[in-house]
DNA sequence: TGTAAATTCTATAAAAATAGTAGAGTTAAA
DNA sequence: TTTAACTCTACTATTTTTATAGAATTTACA
């Protein structure tokens, strides 16, 4: 699942998409729109920045836009963002790869194989849904 | 990602499923085997048999021992005696339906249709891995 | 040059979920 | 009757999540 963070990342990128090319939004709109808590948006706003998806704009008349088109940001990207790694194992993931600490020998383990394959398939279908997909329905 | 409960769950489905027809195993040895926490392992089983999974035989020379075939337990039905929904939102999920507590409008919502593509591609993985198809590898 | 309105940064805190641990009770074989 | 297994309930420590608070900085504009 994915947490609150994510979901609200989601929305606020959902709304930025559907402003004007060149708009620039205020924390305040996006919060109120999308039903999300302010304080909370500006940190998720930074986050998105840091993460190269939002540019801002400082002081008086400032806000927040899409660095990337709509089609460019995927639903992978901003999980991993967000939540991190897209399989459901560490071991088994591409970008955020870690030892399952339990693991005596990874080369002879069972599950990893199936949830690469797991892992292969969410990502592909992750990489189709796109903030310009999702504004589009 | 999967909770330790779920990894854990997995890995003592595999080593049943990698027993004898008819063999009963000790809590103890399935710990050992599969390096899990032993007094955690019992409350995974226990939560195993509730789910219809393992069944168990009490008092001495007792144990746990597969239900069903290994090829009728899939990952998707692990995940969701453990870790819940395979939908990434609530509002999104066949099993675990739950409506946004900020959604303002779930009919118009531009995320749900996108997650429910997701959830019927996860799923639809999901269910193609089973404790057997694991155990062949 | 001062004020208003926006982002930025750091710290804190409450609540929930996760990952166990402890120990008493029950069951059944020998 | 003893032993060795499962069963059940409660508890606890840690981590993660979901925010909130407030001061600092930046910029437009009168």
């Amino acid at each position: 699942m994915l947490s609150q963070k994510t979901k609200y990342a989601l929305k606020a990128l959902l709304y930025l998409a559907q402003q004007d090319i060149n708009h620039i939004s205020k924390t305040t709109d996006i919060a109120e729109s999308a039903n999300i808590p302010k304080k909370f948006l500006e940190q998720i706003l930074l986050d998105l920045k840091r993460g190269h998806l939002v540019g801002s704009k400082q002081g008086k008349l400032g806000g927040y836009y899409l660095l990337k088109s709509g089609n460019e940001i995927t639903l992978a990207d901003i999980h991993r963002l967000f939540d991190g790694a897209i399989a459901l194992l560490p071991c088994a993931s591409l970008n955020f790869y870690e030892r399952c600490s339990d693991c005596k020998n990874e080369s002879e383990c069972l599950l990893r194989h199936g949830l690469m394959t797991i892992r292969d398939e969410t990502l592909k279908a992750m990489q189709g849904i796109t903030i310009a997909s999702l504004v589009k329905k």
